[in-house]
DNA sequence: CTGAAAGCGCTTACAG
DNA sequence: CTGAAAGCGCTTACAG
């Protein structure tokens, strides 16, 4: 409540002052304080409007020190300037708040080095979260895994091989299935398939192989481009392909979509007259009045279960079986895709 | 490395695990792992091998809690859903991790009340955060200022006027009177504002008040419209005003941009040949692709300001003096404003 | 160059 | 119902 002086930081009140204030000792004050235990209601009044007119904050960290656990769930993002991470960050939240888990939140940037990536999962375990979860690709399981004993750690959004890490994630094989079947339906027989590269964006490499997948089984002929991480990535050589005869361009991603659709419009192609294309993700906003055909991946739906699972595994008493939850957003038909 | 059992959380190895492995006090251990202070470059070796080989990883609260300091700063965050939060959130952890500086956040929903914002803070600085950045409206200076002589506040985004919160924000009012001199310009008469209510949304409320009054200077006629907080709220009695003469509707967010436009294509109106619409914003993806006329925030100018402010006000010595930046965007000329 | 000791702020059995 | 004591894992002067 003093010590406004600039550089010499305030002093924080304790417990102490707030026992001392209530006249009694710092064990019945953090008895009273949490509502646990035994002590006389009017003895918990005293303490309580002590605490308050101190302005006492607890501090965390020694209170988790001291009881030797945590109630913080570490989240471990990509960065979040991507609406489709964006949206997941913001669920994730959303549904941590209404179960009361409190989520401590760490990012990376896309392009960060492996050293970083670990850098970050150090500082989330330095804090001794009681659970992780994991929203980015950029760490791998092999990095992730010495520290699934300590911790329960879960994926959220991607699919995962590892032994230990439990997933909650997105069917992106069975995207790449539903956008294919469309195009075909749609009457496509020469189709280009961008994607980025597995290093680019693993999820788009699996939505681009089932899509290759069912275009391949329905007699289509394919031409794959695996492209770098930026949209504009492959644009180029996906236009030529549709000089070259192809009439759809399928792209991994919306944003992809977006450039193939920027350049296209520059090149004096029209879309869908001269070329349908499609995109993936489906939560741009905006999207529907560009009529994207694409399709909206269920962030809800891995938010609440990544959420839920999490909290199971932390209250779970029995051995811990391994969760492994899929989900399967929806074609969303627009405009960008036509019959040929 | 034990106790995989699950249940039972494997010990965590601490850091006399460490010294005792390498037959050195826990004293030596700390310095020689902070690699500060003074020891022999061979015992350093000897505990760093040590320590990697047991996996050791820090306990960070009970090191920040002997040390009495902490080297985090807490960044209090609004739904990321929406990009323009999503970037600027983006943009601060990556100042951050350029200039060395731990974040930790916490975010609260944008309709959450004011109990739980508090909570949020509360959550906050009982981590004992250096400095404290916020990045939302939704809590008050009153709610703030108690804990401005604790630990160095900054607004991010937003004006402030209390007395203790410094500020990197975005200039609204210029914002509304770029967009506003740019309809003039165009020769519109009569015009439609539409935006939130201070209370749902206080920049759309500035800056519709800059827009106002730049349009009411010029003589033009203005239709104030003070909306809720879904992008959806006023737009039909914005299309009303159009059909009873209005030739644009200025909207104080590209969301509400896009809601006019969906609306008035529902309708039957045709953007820009029969009312010419504008936003503000300017970082929706496909922006462009829609033509939007917009005006760009400076995200990457406020999140660069919030960080490097932050840091000066860490490293501080002398007596702290009020920061408060402000920066203003740039108008983006689309194609759904034209002249009449 | 290294270690013994005190202490950060809080919680938790254990006695009363 | 309440308090004294020990301890969480680490750091920091202070002696050696």
């Amino acid at each position: 409540m003093s010590g406004a002086d600039a550089g010499t930081p305030a002093l924080r009140v304790t417990i102490s002052d707030v026992a001392a204030a209530a006249g009694v000792s710092r064990a019945t004050a953090t008895r009273a304080l949490k509502g646990e235990g035994r002590f006389a209601p009017e003895t918990q009044e005293r303490i309580l409007e002590a605490a308050e007119r101190l302005g006492y904050v607890r501090n965390t960290m020694a209170a988790e020190l001291a009881a030797g656990r945590t109630g913080t769930v570490g989240l471990m993002l990509r960065d979040a300037s991507n609406p489709a991470y964006g949206l997941l960050f913001s669920r994730l939240q959303e549904e941590a708040h209404q179960r009361g888990l409190d989520l401590v939140t760490v990012t990376i940037g896309a392009d960060e080095q492996g050293a970083k990536q670990v850098n970050a999962l150090h500082r989330l375990l330095g804090m001794r979260v009681a659970g992780l979860i994991v929203a980015t690709g950029g760490i791998s399981a092999a990095q992730l895994e010495p520290f699934a004993d300590q911790v329960p750690i879960l994926r959220a959004g991607r699919v995962e091989s590892a032994g230990r890490i439990h997933t909650a994630h997105y069917d992106d094989e069975g995207h790449g299935r539903l956008l294919a079947e469309h195009i075909v339906a749609l009457g496509h027989r020469t189709v280009v398939v961008l994607a980025g590269s597995p290093e680019a964006s693993y999820p788009e490499h699996l939505r681009a192989l089932a899509m290759q997948e069912v275009l391949t089984a329905a007699g289509v002929a394919v031409t794959m481009i695996s492209a770098g991480a930026r949209p504009e990535d492959g644009v180029d050589e996906a236009l030529a392909a549709v000089r070259a005869g192809a009439t759809a361009v399928m792209c991994a991603s919306d944003y992809r979509q977006l450039a193939v659709m920027r350049a296209a419009r520059a090149a004096g192609l029209r879309v869908p007259g001269d070329v349908s294309v499609t995109g993936c993700d489906g939560i741009l906003p905006g999207a529907d009045l560009l009529g994207l055909t694409t399709l909206r991946i269920p962030v809800e739906a891995v938010a609440a279960a990544a959420v839920e699972t999490m909290q199971q595994l932390l209250t779970a008493d029995g051995p811990e079986t391994l969760v492994r939850r899929s989900f399967t957003g929806t074609l969303v038909p627009g405009s960008t895709a036509a019959a040929v």
